[in-house]
DNA sequence: CACAACTGTTGTATTTTGCAACTCAATAAC
DNA sequence: GTTATTGAGTTGCAAAATACAACAGTTGTG
């Protein structure tokens, strides 16, 4: 099979699961999908602006703007305005989001590691090394 | 890195790049993205009932029947009922159809072809046995 | 100071979505 | 054979997600 079929068989799989995945076991923990998708954001960045978050996350600033005000309203995030710059707001975790973030982990872990045990022992160095090379070529791109 | 880790950043890169892509290049057509979606699936089953089709993009049998009204009604599939059971409706592509479907391929072709070009040559073939391993085991899965 | 540029919010309309109740056809139960 | 049950798909309805446009407040530039 051609290469970019297969990225495109492997997009279309990883849609299927992730899609069952977010519906069955995300949702569990009190915060919709897109509010932890933020909070995923935000704990990797550790920091990070509202424009920018709605930029990772492909959404408009509006719809951003709402999904923090949910999740500050939640505890699980804190505003904090930049003193030398009263624009900026920086959005970061709370204790409690970070315990929200841990958990959205875990699920995230444990059914990846799931994934892995259909690979090979043999093969998963392999494997591991290639994922690191379309991660790479799938970041620097930004056509679009 | 761990390869769950690896998964994982696979899972958010996959996520960026195809939420902007799509944004971008695929509502293009005319379509709208979950139009997009249901018409690459009956593309590729070549015909499928509603439910399937529903189970197949995690939607509500519901969500999946309105756009499927709206592919019928823009002629880009057809209602074919089961003669011999006149329960069943199966989906299909028309002419027209096909050739958003190939229109989309495109996109998604060109997309991941320059995806590809920043893999080093040598290790394409890798990462091509690497892909089938991974696209083998995350359809495997069904944990949820 | 005036004006442009930038971050973030709010008003509003549209779209997407899911649940529940329904219809219609086929099949099973009795 | 009549009735009950199952199963596919539709529709009413309400809730959620989303984007666009207009806005407010802040900073930098001339």
């Amino acid at each position: 099979m051609e290469t970019v079929d297969l990225l495109r068989n492997l997009m279309r799989a990883f849609d299927k699961n992730i899609g069952a995945l977010e519906k069955t076991q995300l949702a569990c923990c009190g915060a919709t999908i897109g509010q932890c998708h933020a909070v995923m954001e935000i704990g990797l960045a550790g920091q990070i602006s509202l424009i920018d978050l709605a930029n990772v996350l492909n959404l408009d600033k509006s719809t951003m703007s709402r999904t923090v005000n949910a999740l500050v309203e939640n505890e699980w995030i804190e505003r904090i305005t930049d003193p030398e710059n009263r624009r900026y707001v920086k959005l970061m975790l709370s204790q409690k989001g970070q315990v929200l973030h841990e958990q959205i982990s875990s699920v995230l872990n444990a059914y990846f590691r799931n994934i892995m045990k259909d690979i090979p022992e043999n093969k998963r160095e392999q494997v591991a090394e290639s994922l690191e090379l379309l991660i790479n070529a799938l970041n620097k791109n930004n056509c679009c």
